[in-house]
DNA sequence: TTGTAAGCGTTATCAA
DNA sequence: TTGATAACGCTTACAA
């Protein structure tokens, strides 16, 4: 049905591996012009389009990228993943999606179909501290790691500025007055978790305040895995304000305050961290450190594409992109 | 590097193309079952997994399904593209994921991309009234559409049942009081916003209210976009209540309200279509129309490996699935 | 039940 | 500058 070198050939009465070599621009200076110029006309004419699956038999390459997600339906991955596909596609690569939902047994499964069909490399978003999966994938394959990390650092990643992010959380509590303020922390496994909370131990001293015990994290990431945690920071003394390690535990946070009679921002603030879609919309409009994610995909394929270009390895490399604080109505000053 | 079936023949000291047999559901019944057995063994030994290029080169297969969504960051589309994933890999087939951002041209750039990429079939969630590009590829590829159809309705389909969720939506309102009702429309081409649009009429006229110049058709789906027409239909006379075309519209005629001085739900009720996430978080929580996004995708994808599957061309199929209502707080009885 | 052989559409190497 | 040829890893008639 569809065309193929040999038809091309055929039509401009010369050799199949010629066709090949004036279509590519690797070698089509090996071609003579007129050539080229006849071989594209016909082509075109025939709409010719290369088969990649002959191609990547060939060349064992299959232009195709493993992207590694927790999950879709989280709104701070669909940002991410179209900075990754617009990129990679623009390279001709075409990006193979998978959701683990932070399961390691499904995702040792889904990165096995992805090297079963043959990608040319890996982004992951999936990246615990430890995390030896990754590691030994990392020996076959170029992998780059977005968002999170893994402890030992051995893989090239992009992420973002924690300390910079919960910095300017603290910093905007601290000018509105608050001083006796919580942290409702990510999980412990997961490199974000731990740095926010490290980072809010390391903003509070440096303003001079009290962190102790005053970092309560939770199991997972979503809304209702805060409620726990948020009980728990909202009883510790006096606390006026809290700085949670997610949108979603931030809402979390603010549900639990509801439930407890503090309304937000009146009676406690709140501060969420990545600024998902709608947290403008949502009651009080939420305070939180915006995360570039469309700008980490974009720079995670470009790394990748790196990678897969150079034949020497190079360096590990670590991008790291800065967040910015967005002040809505979930935080107020102390009254 | 990774083993072929040469490799695994080799080991168990036969020829490749048995071992090729012995690992096809397909096939292996033709070979004895101490063969397939060692076989089995030795590829699981030497972790021997097909080369997708080399058996879709040779079959003209690829296993793959390109689904075109108009943009993934659309809250709406997170869902149903896991519902098309999960459904899909478990049948052993990968999706290619493209984004068209509701522009022709990039969608036709798109979908020939997925079809260089051989895809086997195509799940379509950008379909337009009238559609010719559809209308064409559908002639070479199976095609499902999702969500919106063609007019033609020439190709098979998996939807909602528009008619009855705007109705539940007019019901809801009538049921608080309300009678003179609005409708902030969709685009008119979409299957979507025409659908919606006819259906609210219907339901109105069904109550015996008048609906003659009470819809207010948007350009796009967006927040933003609604601005414009929600105020025309906060500027009809005496409107108490508006039917949105979607969760987006809604929050854009809030938006629009407020900044009238209208609170809502006191002043006026706002009902909204879809159900996206955090639906429940906005201020106020939204009322709105819930669709099974998640089904929606298994669905499709369910008809599409039908479609797959069969030799013989089957009647072109439609799948219709039936919203529910979710009332939270926009809406409120007429005072 | 198994082996043989050809071929899917490319590209890389070598020769002309 | 172009042509011939082989090979990538798999499947499938056909033969044995």
């Amino acid at each position: 049905m569809s065309a193929t070198l040999k038809d091309v050939a055929r039509v401009v009465g010369i050799h199949p591996a010629t066709v090949s070599r004036a279509l590519n621009p690797r070698t089509s200076h090996l071609v003579s012009p007129e050539t080229v110029a006849k071989v594209r006309k016909a082509a075109e004419s025939l709409d010719y389009v290369p088969n990649p699956m002959a191609s990547g038999l060939r060349t064992a390459r299959s232009r195709t990228v493993g992207v590694v997600i927790p999950d879709l339906t989280n709104p701070l991955f669909p940002g991410m993943v179209r900075g990754i596909q617009d990129t990679l596609s623009r390279a001709g690569y075409t990006p193979l999606l998978v959701n683990t939902d932070n399961d390691m047994d499904t995702e040792a499964t889904l990165v096995g179909s992805l090297r079963a069909r043959r990608v040319d490399g890996l982004i992951v978003a999936t990246a615990r501290r430890e995390h030896p999966l990754l590691a030994e994938v990392g020996e076959a394959l170029p992998i780059v790691l977005v968002n999170r990390v893994t402890e030992s650092a051995a893989l090239p990643s992009v992420t973002t500025d924690e300390q910079h992010g919960i910095r300017l959380a603290v910093d905007h509590l601290v000018g509105l007055g608050h001083s006796d303020i919580a942290h409702v922390a990510g999980p412990t496994w997961s490199s974000t978790g731990h740095e926010r909370a490290q980072a809010f131990q390391r903003a509070m001293r440096s303003h001079g305040l009290t962190s102790a015990r005053r970092s309560f994290p939770v199991l997972g990431w979503s809304v209702e895995a805060a409620r726990d945690s948020a009980l728990k920071a909202l009883a510790a003394a006096k606390v006026t304000a809290v700085v949670a390690a997610n949108d979603q535990l931030a809402l979390g946070t603010i549900a639990a305050a509801r439930h407890k009679g503090l309304r937000c921002p009146r009676d406690i603030s709140v501060i969420g961290y990545n600024d998902m879609p709608f947290m403008d919309l949502v009651d009080p409009p939420l305070t939180t450190v915006r995360v570039p994610v469309s700008d980490i995909g974009a720079e995670a394929a470009r790394l990748l594409l790196s990678l897969l270009r150079d034949e020497a390895p190079s360096p590990v490399k670590h991008v790291r992109l800065t967040p910015e604080l967005i002040v809505r109505g979930s935080t107020a000053a102390l009254r």
